[in-house]
DNA sequence: TTACTTAGTGTTAATATTACACTAAGTCGA
DNA sequence: TCGACTTAGTGTAATATTAACACTAAGTAA
């Protein structure tokens, strides 16, 4: 290794939060677009000052002393968005000279998944303006942030295949058709309904639960809850979840 | 985004240097531990200076003015191992606070396939100490290197499967079973020679040489290249190669 | 010419994937 | 209360993929 008179950038960390609207939720209506219920979702920040005063960014900031990078994605998170204690994963470190026209700032970026029902953006414990935003309908973002959205998107799109990794998004509780157009609008592909049932429940990862939904002007749909524990065990043992 | 007192870690890139000294090839003299030919290998430089002095350690550096991090590692790669133009794609960033014991340094880590008949350790343009290791005898490394190690083996191990990456640890010219050892050391199995050409050879990505091996007290195995072009024009139509 | 070594090849059984349509259980309104 | 409506829930047969398995081919060396 080199001792070389060598820069010092400022570090950041953005966060691309992705939610999911599911369509028998009421809460469909923070969404800014009627249209786009059942989707994908991203939470934005709407910037406060200069540069790009005003457009939507992702929530995140610098690293502070003491601090790894993955303690700022959370601290951001909860500071910015009331959001913890959800899945939190790196994704790729951004470190084109010129992405920021302030200064060099290179950003650790990091995806999470987040079930929205319980991150209400007006709960923010911050002034600062959050959002919802489908995924189909997003504006356009500060500095690279739509470059850092889209690799999000990637990875989230090759995991959600191969780890179970979709139930973050989803209430405790879920019917098997709200998993199944979770894992649609994540994939951007319609399945076999009783293919998809048969694949998902081979696994045992899943358990039936004895209440159904209730109130709805159909057959009630049974509830199924994710077997975390059960899933780690096997995993351990080498289960390969696949869908 | 916060304006607040941060902190300006140090950037460094550290590179998981990957090589594969097959068998009947000469090269695998080059190899400090005989018994472990026909294996993975990982490129270590041996440190001059504190920290950790005499200590083998990933190649890397700090980056510099106008530098992204992918040019950090590909300018490092260059000068400390004489390597250029290999694959090289992005892994993780470290960031534990005392992972070095100077001061707080960040490091944004890559891991590179290279071709090691192409690369003899000794051509290094530069003074320091670079040598192949075997992935199955690798010595204690500097710093949090081991962990670094661990994870761009897991990376290789799953990337491998599903992009045909392989190649680029291979000379152009190759046997199918040169192609499978390459396989079965990075996934760590043994798989069926039928199948698996059958497999290989269904994707039609390898073009038949006219050539075949010489000299060899045996029956001569045909040669195989990899045609990229194709591979590329595939992808995007949504080839997806699996082995 | 024989022994030795690795290259190269096909088939069958088991498993996994795909395609596909009807009945069940509730609500609502006439 | 009955019929219309809506989504839940279920099985089977055809096809494709994977897995297991052993002998002949082509060279060198002694």
């Amino acid at each position: 290794m080199y001792t070389y008179e060598h820069e010092r950038p400022a570090i950041a960390v953005d966060i691309v939060v992705f939610g999911y609207h599911s369509d028998d939720k009421p809460d469909v209506k923070i969404l800014k677009n009627k249209d786009a219920k059942d989707s994908l979702s991203l939470l934005l920040i709407r910037r406060g000052i200069e540069p790009f005063k005003n457009h939507w960014a992702l929530p995140g900031g610098f690293i502070r002393k003491n601090e790894t990078l993955e303690e700022t994605a959370e601290r951001e998170l909860k500071e910015e968005a009331g959001i913890e204690n959800v899945f939190l994963e790196q994704l790729y470190t951004f470190s084109h000279v010129d992405r920021d026209p302030r200064e060099r700032i290179i950003s650790a970026s990091y995806f999470a998944l987040v079930e929205t029902s319980k991150y209400k953006p007006s709960a923010s414990t911050d002034a600062s303006e959050a959002q919802w935003f489908s995924m189909n309908k997003l504006p356009k973002l500060a500095f690279d942030h739509d470059e850092i959205v889209k690799t999000a998107t990637l990875r989230l799109r090759n995991k959600v295949r191969y780890e179970p990794i979709g139930f973050e998004l989803l209430p405790q509780k879920f019917t098997l058709t709200q998993l199944q157009s979770l894992y649609e609008s994540i994939l951007g592909e319609k399945m076999d309904k009783r293919n998809f049932r048969k694949k998902i429940l081979s696994y045992g990862l899943l358990k039936e639960l004895k209440s159904k939904i209730k109130n709805v002007s159909h057959r009630p749909s049974a509830l199924y809850a994710f077997d975390l524990k059960k899933y780690k065990v096997l995993a351990k043992k080498g289960l390969e979840f696949e869908i």
